[in-house]
DNA sequence: GTGAAAGCGCTAACAA
DNA sequence: TTGTTAGCGCTTTCAC
């Protein structure tokens, strides 16, 4: 049924129940009453098509998770589509989705949406650091848009930026670890330059207690790189007390390494992980790690859109959604108790 | 741009153009090549709402994430979904997501969207056993839709079923450990009726193995209720050589209660999970566990759903996607080697 | 093979 | 407060 039908089936205009069903346009509360009433009993919805081309506005918004650029490993896309959905239906948007399956479709087809005007406003996941391409195809349109990402990114109009704040919870990982009396830290890591390789040495340092270049190995990605190169530091003169790996893919690993050299976690040795995977809490002991939350991450990232989607002109600041430190049992004071 | 200002330029009606972006109507090869060059050139796209509103097809559908249902976990979802997009992008649909979020807003929401024209199909996943309402509405309307459960759905025209083949993976696991050589086995159970139990107790039966009903316990879901209920089942005067537990949940538990009792996984005692959550790969031993392939899941329902879409008269034979067994570590033939 | 024109169902001026 | 009506941008008969 459409609205003709349906205005005619209950004696009033086209324009009445238009007004009924919105909150602007002045209509008296008993006749929007009764249309509303109508309207459930005869089932009728308005066609969304009809609706989206005359205002315009598709109150969609689409989240794109570039997946050349996963700054978020599929384990957390769904705490993210959580957070933006849950905040979104709060202002009646939708969600569409966009994972990356075919790198070659995927700008086209991203575009295409904007271009088409299926989505009002876009979540980019993944942004800054690697996809400048399709960032600067964002910022030549004018379609709002925030994006997800490591750095910042500023200077464009209509463009939000939430930043993953790494640099949080590497601190905490550092306070605690010198707090329990660590002095000879080995940082386990996976690529270079690093912002939580940055933030760790530098609390360190300020906590004075540093941390040596010849502790630093950057060893990759999959736990037996982690499992790797944690021999290779345990094989050391002095082996440190604690480590820090830069993810728990690495720490698992290195647990396992460690675990086979007859080493006991946390009593001979300390181990901090970093992503909070879901294996971490399963692991012998508990992986003490760094997570970040992404149902917030991915309400921030929305509140942001809505906000450029009601005020385009208004720039919002940037914002930052950090990582904390999660303690379980893979820490303790260092020399066997 | 629109249509027209787009036909102007170029100097044909609007019904050229729109001949010549799709493939049906009749138009020369050169009108044609020569409209979509100077579309990208002069960049037209389409508009999509306006498209919708005369075709009436969205050319979208949601896949709708019934929480209280849930038959995958949050971790599998995104494989599924990827498993849509993939089929679906071959088809040139787009994909919407309903992740329940409130459960009152939900079928709210998904029925507005049906109602609404907002998209073609629906992808329900956790269907069958729980939602009986929601699928009651779905099965009112006429909006193709196939569902993604542990049962098989039939008897609904424009419905197909794609179940999830719990018993194919069960099967395996009896047949496995009975290769190996174990004739004393147990189940940790969550809930019952459990189509696992029914499966993997019918195959011992059939290999003359047999699974006493004293070896059978239903622990629950948390891997705390996995470890009691294995230090329950290892109390016994004669305990289990392999367990196989619903859930790799309650494995993780299992196999630390396991330890803390001293025993070798797998030398003293084998241990099978169920779904393969990331964590089963890094116990220690890496989990013997089972599996469904969700990228598989979601394409499969995906080709039937397309299939719903181009044929709605044509009923589609309800298709099961089964389960496997993955081998790793934890399992070991019984007596101590 | 191409163009003219009638809608698709809705919203929002403008009139009443 | 309510009704009338002109589009929104596109597809698709129906003429040419």
């Amino acid at each position: 049924m459409n609205i003709q039908e349906f205005a005619r089936q209950i004696g009033v205009s086209t324009a009445t129940v238009s007004r009924a069903l919105h909150k602007r346009g002045r209509i008296s509360p008993a006749t929007r009453q009764m249309i509303l009433e109508r309207a459930k009993e005869l089932g009728y919805t308005p066609n969304l098509h009809a609706q989206r081309l005359v205002t315009g506005r598709s109150h969609m918004i689409a989240l794109d998770y570039l997946g050349q650029a996963q700054i978020l490993s599929d384990m957390f896309l769904v705490a993210l589509a959580r957070g933006i959905q849950q905040a979104l239906q709060a202002h009646g948007y939708g969600l569409l989705l966009n994972l990356m399956v075919d790198p070659q479709q995927h700008d086209t087809l991203q575009r295409q949406w904007v271009r088409s005007q299926a989505v009002d406003g876009l979540i980019l996941v993944g942004g800054a650091e690697v996809d400048r391409a399709m960032l600067r195809e964002v910022a030549a349109g004018d379609t709002p848009c925030v994006l997800i990402s490591q750095q910042p990114v500023e200077g464009v109009a209509h463009v939000g930026s939430v930043a993953v704040g790494l640099a949080h919870g590497a601190r905490q990982v550092a306070r605690m670890l010198v707090e329990q009396g660590h002095r000879c830290i080995g940082f386990l890591g996976s690529e270079i330059p690093d912002p939580v390789l940055a933030a760790f040495r530098a609390e360190l340092q300020t906590l004075g207690a540093g941390l040596s270049e010849a502790r630093v190995t950057i060893a990759g990605r999959t736990p037996e790189e982690g499992a790797q190169a944690m021999r290779q530091m345990l094989a050391r003169r002095r082996r440190p007390t604690a480590v820090f790996a830069r993810t728990d893919a690495l720490a698992l690993g290195a647990l396992r390494a460690a675990k086979q050299l007859s080493l006991r976690v946390p009593e001979d040795l300390s181990l901090v992980g970093h992503d909070d995977i879901s294996a971490a809490e399963w692991t012998d002991p508990p992986l003490t790690t760094v997570r970040v939350d992404c149902l917030e991450l991915g309400q921030a990232a929305t509140r942001m859109l809505v906000q450029l989607l009601k005020q385009p002109e208004i720039r919002p600041d940037p914002c930052e959604v950090h990582t904390e430190l999660v303690q379980r049992a893979s820490v303790a004071a260092p020399g066997g108790r």
